[in-house]
DNA sequence: GTCTATACTCTGATAGAC
DNA sequence: GTCTATCAGAGTATAGAC
């Protein structure tokens, strides 16, 4: 029963093919011949290249932020929380390896292409995050269970950072450390029980 | 006394307009006006546009490695290599705030350009780093000073992840922050201090 | 070594039959 | 909606004069 337009095919396509080799490297041909399909197609669905792409972007970033949004949302308290953060980061990108770089790629090389309102400031993401883990920080600063130097924003930051930076590096990690993809995959695993332990034993008081 | 020859202004301008387009954005032309020369002296010089990307390649990657080579082996303690290391990273690819993505883009669209015995496992990078950091750690875990859970590639791996990973992102960070270029400045110069002390709270025992 | 003019190739896009 | 055939433009590469 699998009832996948050409429309879909074609989509899912030019998400693989995009993620890997950008707007500009990637070819129209090479969409076509992955979704089985004739290259006229591409155009007849979505008008041009550019217009496809875009259509990829748009769903790349939409599909991440609701899902960051729940974990750094969630009714929880701090420490479970960043373990949660942690593993959905980790996850969530180990699944698409290349989508972290792409958006960042892309992203930097057509800053325009962005608002899109998920990322909004007042509505979006940050905007939204922020206070909410403020307040909560704050909150267990007073308890004494938190360093009170720690700054919010960092730590997102920091905990992004370990998560990321990672699976954004993987080819170069496969050349300096002569890892292949099922062993990169092990390591992420193991990987989330480190990084928590890190964050946790950097924030402690 | 400038004295830069037509070569040398090429290979600059090629280096500033691959790092931001990668190998298939970059246009010859745009090279060349931004040299200040003839399109055709491009392949005087270099011949084609992929020999002409291999060096500016060849040229970013050697000139990384020296420098965190000699952080990373300098004799100090630790604490103080660990500060130096984050100085380093930070005041290094914020110099070139493209240069990180480059590398990581372009390896993984062509692995094969990597070896440049300068990574290589064996002689280069890791495999001198690693045994280095892997003594000096253990000692301090013996002095009671460290953590014994800390794991030295992974100590380096997070070090690298907290400096690099925000210049990376440097364009997502300016769309969802609101954050300019020298904000992003005096931002990442403050961080060198929370990295640094986030990193040294998360390896005491 | 440097420039102009040009050849050649690749690829995104469209027209038109079915 | 799908395919074949073809066009038009962009961009790399080269020939040849100076």
């Amino acid at each position: 029963m699998k009832k996948t337009t050409t429309e879909e095919k074609i989509l899912l396509s030019a998400k693989k093919v995009f993620y890997q080799k950008g707007l500009k490297g990637a070819r129209m041909q090479e969409i076509a011949d992955d979704a089985g399909v004739n290259k006229a197609m591409l155009h007849y669905y979505f008008r041009s290249k550019e217009k496809l792409f875009d259509k990829v972007f748009e769903q790349s970033v939409e599909s991440v932020t609701p899902v960051l949004m729940n974990v750094f949302l969630e009714d929880s308290d701090l420490s479970t929380k960043i373990t949660h953060m942690v593993e959905m980061l980790i996850d969530l990108f180990l699944k698409e390896p290349y989508l972290s770089n792409f958006i960042v790629n892309e992203l930097s090389q057509n800053p325009e292409k962005f608002f899109l309102n998920v990322l909004d400031f007042e509505e979006g993401l940050i905007g939204k995050i922020i206070p909410v883990i403020n307040q909560q920080i704050q909150s267990e600063i007073e308890k004494g269970n938190v360093n009170p130097d720690i700054r919010p924003a960092e730590l997102i930051i920091n905990i992004m950072s370990l998560c990321l930076l990672p699976i954004m590096g993987q080819s170069v990690l496969q050349k300096t450390l002569g890892i292949d993809t099922e062993r990169m995959e092990r390591f992420m695993m193991k990987r989330k029980q480190t990084v928590t332990q890190f964050v946790l034993d950097a924030i402690k008081p």
